[in-house]
DNA sequence: TATTCATATGAACAATTGTTCATATGAAAT
DNA sequence: ATTTCATATGAACAATTGTTCATATGAATA
């Protein structure tokens, strides 16, 4: 990739990104992506997985789901979260990766 | 990749992941690696690159070093910051391609 | 329609974070 | 050795964030 000068970035994209690592910067939220990796789940079975409050699990979802990284779809009572696309996957593997072969 | 369940990843892991992407996660920190990605700078003209105080981009500049996204040299008087391996560049371009991506 | 049950949301609080200001440090040049 | 100059650092402050607790919402089922 050919990488841009600075003046030629948008302060949208700086902001953009910067928010996008926010979301991602949170245990709690890096423990429900994990968690849907494995395939998608409903708020109950995700909080039981990450053992967290449904409260704190739903506070979190929401914060997921504006920045894109997950989806709901309802079936009965239950709002089943997934992975909303394969990037998000790419982006927290690469992450993995980075801080495992730093030791 | 293949992905591990949840139980096989450590919280060591999971805890360093949200570290590395908070780092990540300031406008201010990605301003001053972009202006890395241009080449090897002095914590001055990092500081006029960016157009934040030198206290403001030293305290980060010590951030992304704790966290080994930069390195330092000394040149004289000046201490020359420098991206520390490709894989930062990686980890923001593919950042970028998202933000970008989602519009 | 009334009830139930899963999920969402608001307020409050503690904890964390980024900036500024003032000043310390310490290598280089005189 | 002393001075200079780039950089680092500590304290303080405002702003942001994540959790809990209590409660609202609203779709599904009886």
């Amino acid at each position: 990739m050919q990488h841009k000068k600075h003046s030629e970035r948008s302060f949208r994209t700086l902001s953009d990104m910067a928010v996008f690592f926010k979301v991602l910067a949170d245990e709690t939220r890096l423990k429900i992506l994990f968690s849907l990796f494995d395939g998608a789940k409903c708020v109950m079975h995700i909080s039981e997985r990450v053992e967290m409050s449904q409260s704190a699990v739903s506070h979190q979802l929401a914060i997921l789901k504006r920045a894109d990284l997950v989806k709901v779809a309802r079936n009965g009572k239950n709002q089943v979260y997934s992975i909303s696309d394969e990037h998000v996957r790419l982006v927290v593997d690469m992450a993995e990766i980075h801080v495992n072969e730093a030791k």
